[in-house]
DNA sequence: CTTGAATCTGTAGTAACTAAAGATTGTATG
DNA sequence: CATACAATCTTTAGTTACTACAGATTCAAG
């Protein structure tokens, strides 16, 4: 009774997640992708549910989360005792992350605006933004 | 006639300025610090001058340049023909860069932030987070 | 002079891939 | 069926910016 299922090449997957083909074999070495069916040559043969399993990779990945986060997520995702409260916690905290960083940059941009703007034209013969690097004290 | 110069060893730059010593080495093996004086024993021995140029590369770093755009900027501070213009370009660039950073990271904390308010108390046990991940269409 | 702290070099590990070499397999066509 | 060529295979090394050892010296204080 196994479902009748069409499987693909590792090139086919590749083109229909957009994700290179030597990253899908990085992302089975780390874990994250269960070994595939094999030919008896030994190329690899993907399911859809294989598709989809990367595809969820591949989404938490473009949403910041580390491969270790997208690791346990999976875990979660796979065990039956999956709370959806662990979940909820990891993206919390995930969110928190983004936003801390959102905040770093700020404060780059608003020191290297100031910059810029002081030295406006480029022209001078001394650059003021070289010369605010080698200041020993705090950044202005 | 050499200035007198009052020389100091790796760690008393390390506690000046904060950054570790292996550091320090890996910044003189990048290239970003000239090789210093040695003791006969071969102990690394450091200048003012060396120093100041440790905080701005620390500087420029903290601001989120990378590695080798600092080397630029250093390589332009070193030569006589430095115009500001290029140091200018680098800067405006960077600074694009922090903006396009930014602009990622909204979209990540606003996706985020919708998933999480759709799943808010983690009471549930199917987890509508791992679910919309695990969709296969674009991100709602 | 002796100890203990500091420093030395060199290598390997981290994250998350990417690339390339060289061998093998799969498949389309004559 | 043969053959050519594309696709895939494994393994290793490169990337960025450090960090962390191990084992050998060297320095500075008492």
């Amino acid at each position: 009774m196994a479902k009748i299922q069409a499987l693909m090449s590792i090139g086919a997957v590749s083109k229909r997640t957009g994700c290179k083909i030597e990253t899908i074999r990085y992302y089975e070495r780390a874990g994250l992708l269960k070994p595939p069916a094999r030919s008896q040559g030994g190329h690899r043969h993907y399911s859809e549910a294989a598709l989809k399993r990367l595809t969820f990779i591949l989404r938490a990945r473009q949403l910041g989360f580390s491969l270790d986060r997208v690791r346990t997520l999976l875990a979660l995702a796979d065990g039956e005792g999956r709370t959806c409260d662990e979940v909820h916690q990891i993206t919390i905290r995930h969110l928190q992350d983004v936003r801390a960083k959102q905040d770093d940059l700020k404060v780059m941009e608003k020191v290297l605006d100031e910059m810029v703007s002081r030295c406006a034209d480029g022209t001078l013969p001394e650059c003021p933004l070289i010369e605010e690097l080698f200041e020993v004290g705090p950044p202005a």
